[in-house]
DNA sequence: AATAAATAGTACGAAATCGCACCAATGGAG
DNA sequence: CTCCATTGGTGCGATTTCGTACTATTTATT
């Protein structure tokens, strides 16, 4: 890689960091106070992919250490937006689900993010984020296998 | 926006989160220890933008909080990357300078981020990354204007 | 089956981030 | 010029992030 090529990599991802600050303190205007991505981060990940995963599973799907991960998914315990259970398959592990109030959260903070979005990309065509979003999807997956 | 619209646009801020946390972790692997991508920034910063620039500056230029930026720079101090003086126009304020082993640093860590991101996205196309970074800064620079 | 290696989670401490309150200096209004 | 609102930076405490070390359980090896 030549540094003619390898500057506007460089920029790239320059670009990127920080369209994600952006968009996180836009997300984090929304959520109910004390609330922070993270969180948000794992309600919209367990509704997703639905109940059941455990604390390390999850943590491995954010890539962030698994004691970073205990500390969220303790916060939105004891906030009463998931529950964490023992594992019937294995006693060393818990399994999260989400609670109806979480679900609310998540919800609610999707809701009221697509008008304000609306209004902070008024003028942007939409059709440039679909087309974009594959080589996005084909770059994450392409540095998420590269991560040793 | 109706929900068709956001779907895609939920999908591509999520992109951008999932590849700015990659690309930080590959970033902080090239540099010293004790040293964050934060810590880098600046020092990248500095560098583009020259000598003379004050730590309320560089907080704006970076969307954090002065504190947060404060105690970056103190770091950096400590460690004889930047140098802070008193500013002569300003006797509230300070100016921040690099220092030759501040730049070291900066220049290094580019240096050897080269050849990884090369081998990372070695097969794909770098004229990809050059044709979507028009609209990556135009993105950025609409979320920057809307940012109250 | 006994033991070793790997795995899931927690405890604890260090560093980072950030909000709030404060102080010193600036600059505009009267 | 005096007042006072604004600005630049710091001190402090709360929360987050994360590395290291530890315990309990599971899995693999013999």
């Amino acid at each position: 890689m030549t540094p003619e090529e390898f500057g506007p990599i460089f920029a790239f991802f320059n670009e990127i960091g920080i369209i994600e600050q952006l968009s996180r303190a836009r997300l984090e205007a929304h959520l109910p106070d004390g609330l922070i991505a993270p969180h948000f981060g794992v309600l919209n990940h367990v509704v997703r992919l639905g109940d059941g995963r455990t604390p390390l599973q999850i943590a491995r799907a954010f890539q962030v250490p698994k004691t970073s991960m205990s500390h969220t998914l303790a916060v939105l315990q004891k906030r009463g937006l998931i529950e964490m259970t023992p594992n019937p398959e294995d006693a060393r592990s818990k399994v999260v689900s989400i609670t109806s109030a979480g679900r609310k959260v998540r919800d609610e903070a999707i809701m009221s993010l697509a008008p304000d979005f609306k209004e902070v990309l008024g003028h942007m065509d939409p059709e440039r984020f679909k087309t974009t979003l594959p080589f996005l999807a084909e770059l994450r997956e392409t540095m998420d296998k590269a991560r040793d």
